[in-house]
DNA sequence: CTATATGCAAATAGTTTGCCTGTTA
DNA sequence: TAACAGGCAAACTATTTGCATATAG
Protein backbone atom coordinates (compact mmCIF):
# COMPACT_ATOMS: atom_id res chain seq x y z
CA UNK A 1 0.00 0.00 0.00
CA UNK A 2 1.63 3.47 -0.89
CA UNK A 3 0.28 6.63 0.22
CA UNK A 4 -1.87 7.71 -3.40
CA UNK A 5 -3.76 4.88 -2.99
CA UNK A 6 -7.95 5.62 -2.51
CA UNK A 7 -8.35 4.39 1.09
CA UNK A 8 -12.84 4.63 1.21
CA UNK A 9 -14.08 6.56 4.11
CA UNK A 10 -15.58 4.00 6.51
CA UNK A 11 -19.37 4.63 5.74
CA UNK A 12 -20.30 6.12 9.05
CA UNK A 13 -18.08 8.63 8.49
CA UNK A 14 -19.32 9.16 4.53
CA UNK A 15 -22.91 9.34 6.89
CA UNK A 16 -21.69 12.00 8.83
CA UNK A 17 -19.87 14.18 6.44
CA UNK A 18 -23.08 14.67 4.97
CA UNK A 19 -25.15 15.23 7.98
CA UNK A 20 -26.62 12.20 8.58
CA UNK A 21 -26.99 10.95 11.60
CA UNK A 22 -25.14 7.28 11.02
CA UNK A 23 -27.60 4.97 12.65
CA UNK A 24 -27.32 1.03 11.94
CA UNK A 25 -30.23 1.18 9.59
CA UNK A 26 -28.56 3.59 6.95
CA UNK A 27 -24.96 2.10 7.46
CA UNK A 28 -26.56 -1.08 6.51
CA UNK A 29 -28.68 0.13 3.39
CA UNK A 30 -25.63 2.40 2.10
CA UNK A 31 -23.45 -0.93 2.48
CA UNK A 32 -25.54 -3.35 0.59
CA UNK A 33 -25.58 -0.69 -2.34
CA UNK A 34 -22.41 -0.44 -2.66
CA UNK A 35 -21.32 -4.23 -2.42
CA UNK A 36 -22.96 -4.96 -5.38
CA UNK A 37 -23.52 -2.11 -7.99
CA UNK A 38 -26.70 -4.17 -9.74
CA UNK A 39 -29.24 -1.53 -9.13
CA UNK A 40 -31.74 -3.05 -6.96
CA UNK A 41 -35.41 -1.76 -6.29
CA UNK A 42 -36.49 -0.74 -2.37
CA UNK A 43 -38.30 -3.87 -2.06
CA UNK A 44 -34.68 -5.73 -3.05
CA UNK A 45 -32.21 -3.42 -1.34
CA UNK A 46 -34.78 -4.41 2.12
CA UNK A 47 -34.40 -8.41 0.92
CA UNK A 48 -31.09 -8.16 1.13
CA UNK A 49 -30.58 -5.51 4.38
CA UNK A 50 -33.77 -8.16 6.07
CA UNK A 51 -30.57 -10.98 5.69
CA UNK A 52 -28.21 -9.05 8.05
CA UNK A 53 -30.76 -7.04 10.12
CA UNK A 54 -33.73 -9.18 10.31
CA UNK A 55 -35.93 -6.48 11.91
CA UNK A 56 -35.87 -3.53 9.43
CA UNK A 57 -38.93 -2.65 8.40
CA UNK A 58 -39.76 -1.58 4.37
CA UNK A 59 -40.57 1.97 5.46
CA UNK A 60 -36.80 2.26 7.29
CA UNK A 61 -35.65 1.52 3.62
CA UNK A 62 -37.59 3.79 1.94
CA UNK A 63 -36.76 6.35 4.35
CA UNK A 64 -33.23 5.49 4.30
CA UNK A 65 -33.11 5.44 0.61
CA UNK A 66 -34.26 8.51 0.47
CA UNK A 67 -31.98 9.91 2.79
CA UNK A 68 -29.10 8.65 0.87
CA UNK A 69 -30.43 10.23 -2.29
CA UNK A 70 -31.65 13.21 -1.02
CA UNK A 71 -27.93 14.04 0.55
CA UNK A 72 -26.26 12.79 -2.83
CA UNK A 73 -24.26 9.76 -1.91
CA UNK A 74 -26.69 7.63 -4.06
CA UNK A 75 -28.87 8.04 -6.89
CA UNK A 76 -32.61 7.71 -7.58
CA UNK A 77 -33.08 5.77 -11.28
CA UNK A 78 -36.57 5.79 -12.71
CA UNK A 79 -37.37 4.09 -16.26
CA UNK A 80 -41.05 4.00 -17.76
CA UNK A 81 -43.05 3.30 -14.48
CA UNK A 82 -40.88 0.54 -12.83
CA UNK A 83 -40.16 0.63 -9.39
CA UNK A 84 -37.59 2.82 -8.62
CA UNK A 85 -33.55 1.66 -8.23
CA UNK A 86 -30.70 2.62 -6.15
CA UNK A 87 -27.38 3.57 -7.96
CA UNK A 88 -24.17 4.71 -5.42
CA UNK A 89 -22.06 5.29 -8.56
CA UNK A 90 -21.92 9.12 -8.85
CA UNK A 91 -19.44 9.56 -11.92
CA UNK A 92 -21.47 11.26 -14.60
CA UNK A 93 -22.78 8.05 -16.21
CA UNK A 94 -25.94 7.07 -17.94
CA UNK A 95 -28.38 4.01 -18.09
CA UNK A 96 -28.89 1.45 -20.27
CA UNK A 97 -31.68 -0.54 -19.64
CA UNK A 98 -32.08 -4.11 -21.48
CA UNK A 99 -35.31 -5.99 -21.97
CA UNK A 100 -34.75 -8.94 -19.33
CA UNK A 101 -35.03 -6.07 -16.65
CA UNK A 102 -30.82 -5.67 -15.74
CA UNK A 103 -29.16 -2.04 -15.62
CA UNK A 104 -25.64 -1.18 -16.73
CA UNK A 105 -24.10 1.96 -16.61
CA UNK A 106 -22.90 3.70 -19.48
CA UNK A 107 -19.82 5.88 -18.15
CA UNK A 108 -19.95 9.25 -20.10
CA UNK A 109 -17.21 11.26 -21.50
CA UNK A 110 -16.42 14.14 -19.90
CA UNK A 111 -17.80 16.94 -22.58
CA UNK A 112 -21.30 15.22 -22.93
CA UNK A 113 -23.02 16.78 -19.92
CA UNK A 114 -22.15 19.87 -21.75
CA UNK A 115 -23.08 19.73 -24.98
CA UNK A 116 -26.55 18.72 -24.01
CA UNK A 117 -26.42 21.52 -21.37
CA UNK A 118 -25.61 23.91 -24.22
CA UNK A 119 -28.84 23.06 -26.13
CA UNK A 120 -31.17 24.46 -23.54
CA UNK A 121 -32.29 28.07 -24.41
CA UNK A 122 -31.07 30.82 -22.15
CA UNK A 123 -32.62 31.18 -18.94
CA UNK A 124 -32.80 27.48 -18.46
CA UNK A 125 -30.37 25.71 -16.11
CA UNK A 126 -30.61 22.07 -15.55
CA UNK A 127 -29.07 20.86 -12.11
CA UNK A 128 -29.22 16.69 -13.28
CA UNK A 129 -29.17 15.60 -16.68
CA UNK A 130 -30.82 11.78 -16.64
CA UNK A 131 -29.91 9.53 -19.79
CA UNK A 132 -31.63 6.26 -20.43
CA UNK A 133 -31.22 3.98 -23.14
CA UNK A 134 -33.60 1.10 -23.61
CA UNK A 135 -32.88 -1.95 -25.86
CA UNK A 136 -31.43 -5.48 -26.00
CA UNK A 137 -28.41 -6.99 -24.99
CA UNK A 138 -26.31 -10.05 -26.00
CA UNK A 139 -27.16 -10.96 -22.22
CA UNK A 140 -30.56 -11.19 -22.71
CA UNK B 1 -51.79 27.16 -50.79
CA UNK B 2 -49.42 25.63 -52.77
CA UNK B 3 -48.79 21.90 -53.10
CA UNK B 4 -45.74 22.12 -51.40
CA UNK B 5 -47.53 22.97 -48.54
CA UNK B 6 -47.70 20.33 -46.02
CA UNK B 7 -51.12 18.93 -45.24
CA UNK B 8 -51.44 17.14 -41.94
CA UNK B 9 -53.64 13.70 -42.71
CA UNK B 10 -57.08 13.50 -41.04
CA UNK B 11 -56.42 12.05 -37.32
CA UNK B 12 -58.86 9.43 -38.34
CA UNK B 13 -56.55 7.92 -41.26
CA UNK B 14 -53.92 8.26 -38.87
CA UNK B 15 -55.01 5.77 -36.72
CA UNK B 16 -56.08 3.66 -39.79
CA UNK B 17 -52.36 4.00 -41.36
CA UNK B 18 -51.22 2.44 -38.21
CA UNK B 19 -53.91 -0.39 -37.68
CA UNK B 20 -56.04 1.29 -34.80
CA UNK B 21 -59.49 1.54 -35.69
CA UNK B 22 -60.74 4.80 -35.75
CA UNK B 23 -62.95 5.15 -32.58
CA UNK B 24 -64.39 8.20 -31.44
CA UNK B 25 -62.54 8.19 -28.44
CA UNK B 26 -59.29 7.54 -29.78
CA UNK B 27 -59.64 10.81 -32.29
CA UNK B 28 -60.26 12.84 -29.34
CA UNK B 29 -57.52 12.17 -27.56
CA UNK B 30 -55.08 11.74 -30.04
CA UNK B 31 -56.62 15.44 -31.26
CA UNK B 32 -56.71 16.78 -27.51
CA UNK B 33 -52.39 15.81 -27.48
CA UNK B 34 -52.23 17.50 -31.34
CA UNK B 35 -53.80 20.60 -29.98
CA UNK B 36 -52.06 21.99 -27.02
CA UNK B 37 -48.13 20.34 -26.57
CA UNK B 38 -47.87 21.00 -22.96
CA UNK B 39 -47.56 16.87 -22.22
CA UNK B 40 -50.36 16.39 -19.88
CA UNK B 41 -50.95 13.38 -17.90
CA UNK B 42 -53.46 10.46 -18.54
CA UNK B 43 -55.74 12.56 -15.72
CA UNK B 44 -55.02 16.20 -17.61
CA UNK B 45 -56.03 14.32 -20.85
CA UNK B 46 -59.40 12.52 -19.27
CA UNK B 47 -60.35 16.17 -17.87
CA UNK B 48 -59.85 17.89 -21.47
CA UNK B 49 -61.57 14.98 -23.37
CA UNK B 50 -64.22 14.97 -21.11
CA UNK B 51 -65.36 18.91 -21.98
CA UNK B 52 -66.19 17.33 -25.67
CA UNK B 53 -67.55 14.07 -24.98
CA UNK B 54 -68.50 13.40 -21.26
CA UNK B 55 -68.71 10.13 -21.24
CA UNK B 56 -65.66 8.75 -21.91
CA UNK B 57 -63.87 6.64 -18.96
CA UNK B 58 -60.61 7.31 -17.80
CA UNK B 59 -60.07 3.70 -18.05
CA UNK B 60 -60.74 4.44 -21.59
CA UNK B 61 -58.25 6.77 -21.80
CA UNK B 62 -55.37 4.77 -20.45
CA UNK B 63 -56.44 2.18 -23.28
CA UNK B 64 -56.13 5.06 -25.93
CA UNK B 65 -53.46 6.56 -24.36
CA UNK B 66 -51.60 3.06 -24.66
CA UNK B 67 -52.16 2.72 -27.97
CA UNK B 68 -50.78 5.37 -29.34
CA UNK B 69 -47.60 5.33 -27.62
CA UNK B 70 -47.76 1.46 -28.70
CA UNK B 71 -48.57 2.40 -32.48
CA UNK B 72 -45.39 5.03 -32.01
CA UNK B 73 -48.01 8.49 -33.18
CA UNK B 74 -47.11 9.34 -29.60
CA UNK B 75 -44.31 9.08 -27.00
CA UNK B 76 -44.90 8.60 -23.30
CA UNK B 77 -42.51 10.51 -21.01
CA UNK B 78 -41.44 9.23 -17.32
CA UNK B 79 -39.77 11.83 -14.69
CA UNK B 80 -39.18 10.47 -11.81
CA UNK B 81 -42.16 9.55 -9.77
CA UNK B 82 -44.29 11.31 -11.42
CA UNK B 83 -47.73 10.27 -13.45
CA UNK B 84 -46.69 9.52 -17.07
CA UNK B 85 -47.43 12.45 -19.35
CA UNK B 86 -47.84 11.69 -23.34
CA UNK B 87 -46.22 13.98 -25.71
CA UNK B 88 -47.09 13.97 -29.54
CA UNK B 89 -43.67 15.31 -31.13
CA UNK B 90 -42.12 12.51 -32.77
CA UNK B 91 -38.90 14.11 -33.77
CA UNK B 92 -36.12 13.52 -31.89
CA UNK B 93 -35.96 15.52 -28.53
CA UNK B 94 -35.36 15.41 -25.25
CA UNK B 95 -37.11 17.21 -22.09
CA UNK B 96 -36.34 20.16 -19.87
CA UNK B 97 -38.58 19.79 -16.56
CA UNK B 98 -38.94 22.53 -14.53
CA UNK B 99 -39.33 22.87 -10.90
CA UNK B 100 -42.60 24.22 -11.07
CA UNK B 101 -43.77 20.93 -13.03
CA UNK B 102 -43.95 22.14 -16.89
CA UNK B 103 -42.12 20.48 -19.39
CA UNK B 104 -40.52 21.90 -22.65
CA UNK B 105 -39.59 20.42 -25.64
CA UNK B 106 -35.87 20.35 -26.63
CA UNK B 107 -34.72 19.83 -29.63
CA UNK B 108 -31.64 17.46 -30.53
CA UNK B 109 -29.13 17.84 -33.28
CA UNK B 110 -29.13 15.44 -35.68
CA UNK B 111 -25.51 13.59 -34.87
CA UNK B 112 -26.37 13.56 -31.04
CA UNK B 113 -28.01 10.19 -30.67
CA UNK B 114 -25.55 8.56 -32.71
CA UNK B 115 -22.91 9.99 -30.39
CA UNK B 116 -24.37 8.64 -27.62
CA UNK B 117 -25.19 5.47 -29.57
CA UNK B 118 -21.42 5.22 -29.93
CA UNK B 119 -20.77 4.84 -26.39
CA UNK B 120 -22.72 1.42 -25.73
CA UNK B 121 -20.59 -1.42 -25.27
CA UNK B 122 -20.66 -3.96 -28.39
CA UNK B 123 -23.82 -6.52 -28.33
CA UNK B 124 -25.70 -3.44 -26.99
CA UNK B 125 -28.42 -1.76 -29.27
CA UNK B 126 -30.47 0.95 -28.13
CA UNK B 127 -34.11 1.02 -29.46
CA UNK B 128 -34.96 4.28 -27.73
CA UNK B 129 -32.94 6.60 -25.96
CA UNK B 130 -34.28 9.22 -23.38
CA UNK B 131 -33.01 12.33 -21.92
CA UNK B 132 -34.29 14.69 -19.37
CA UNK B 133 -33.23 17.71 -18.03
CA UNK B 134 -34.24 18.58 -14.59
CA UNK B 135 -33.88 22.45 -13.23
CA UNK B 136 -34.97 26.07 -12.85
CA UNK B 137 -36.20 27.88 -15.94
CA UNK B 138 -36.52 31.47 -16.13
CA UNK B 139 -40.53 30.42 -16.07
CA UNK B 140 -40.83 29.41 -12.79
C1' DC C 1 -71.45 -11.45 -37.43
C1' DT C 2 -67.24 -11.53 -34.85
C1' DA C 3 -63.45 -9.18 -33.14
C1' DT C 4 -62.32 -5.46 -30.77
C1' DA C 5 -63.20 -1.27 -27.86
C1' DT C 6 -65.68 1.02 -24.11
C1' DG C 7 -67.37 1.90 -19.36
C1' DC C 8 -67.59 0.82 -14.79
C1' DA C 9 -65.90 -0.88 -10.55
C1' DA C 10 -62.71 -3.39 -8.16
C1' DA C 11 -57.91 -4.77 -7.73
C1' DT C 12 -52.97 -3.94 -7.71
C1' DA C 13 -48.39 -2.17 -6.61
C1' DG C 14 -45.12 1.05 -5.30
C1' DT C 15 -44.64 4.39 -2.15
C1' DT C 16 -45.92 7.56 1.70
C1' DT C 17 -47.84 8.83 6.10
C1' DG C 18 -49.29 8.86 11.04
C1' DC C 19 -48.32 7.63 15.27
C1' DC C 20 -46.05 5.80 18.94
C1' DT C 21 -41.61 4.01 20.70
C1' DG C 22 -36.55 3.84 20.57
C1' DT C 23 -32.06 6.00 19.79
C1' DT C 24 -28.63 9.64 19.03
C1' DA C 25 -26.05 13.92 19.92
C1' DT D 1 -33.40 15.53 27.06
C1' DA D 2 -34.71 17.36 22.78
C1' DA D 3 -34.59 16.27 18.11
C1' DC D 4 -34.56 12.81 15.10
C1' DA D 5 -35.07 7.86 13.31
C1' DG D 6 -37.38 3.31 13.29
C1' DG D 7 -41.39 0.00 13.08
C1' DC D 8 -45.94 -1.04 12.02
C1' DA D 9 -50.20 -0.60 9.77
C1' DA D 10 -53.13 2.09 7.20
C1' DA D 11 -53.59 5.37 3.40
C1' DC D 12 -52.75 7.09 -1.12
C1' DT D 13 -52.35 7.31 -6.11
C1' DA D 14 -51.33 6.02 -10.66
C1' DT D 15 -52.44 2.41 -13.30
C1' DT D 16 -54.43 -2.16 -14.66
C1' DT D 17 -57.89 -5.69 -14.96
C1' DG D 18 -62.37 -8.29 -15.37
C1' DC D 19 -66.51 -8.35 -17.24
C1' DA D 20 -70.78 -7.02 -19.42
C1' DT D 21 -72.31 -3.99 -23.22
C1' DA D 22 -71.55 -1.45 -27.50
C1' DT D 23 -69.41 -0.56 -31.92
C1' DA D 24 -66.49 -1.18 -36.19
C1' DG D 25 -65.17 -3.78 -40.33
Amino acid sequence: MNSTEILPKPIAQRLSACGLRPTAQRETVYQVLLSKRDHPTADEVFARVKDVMPTISLATVYNCLEALVHHELVRAVNFERLPTCYCPNLRPHAHFHDEAGSTLDIELPADMLEQLRALLPTGYAAKHIEINFHGRSEHC
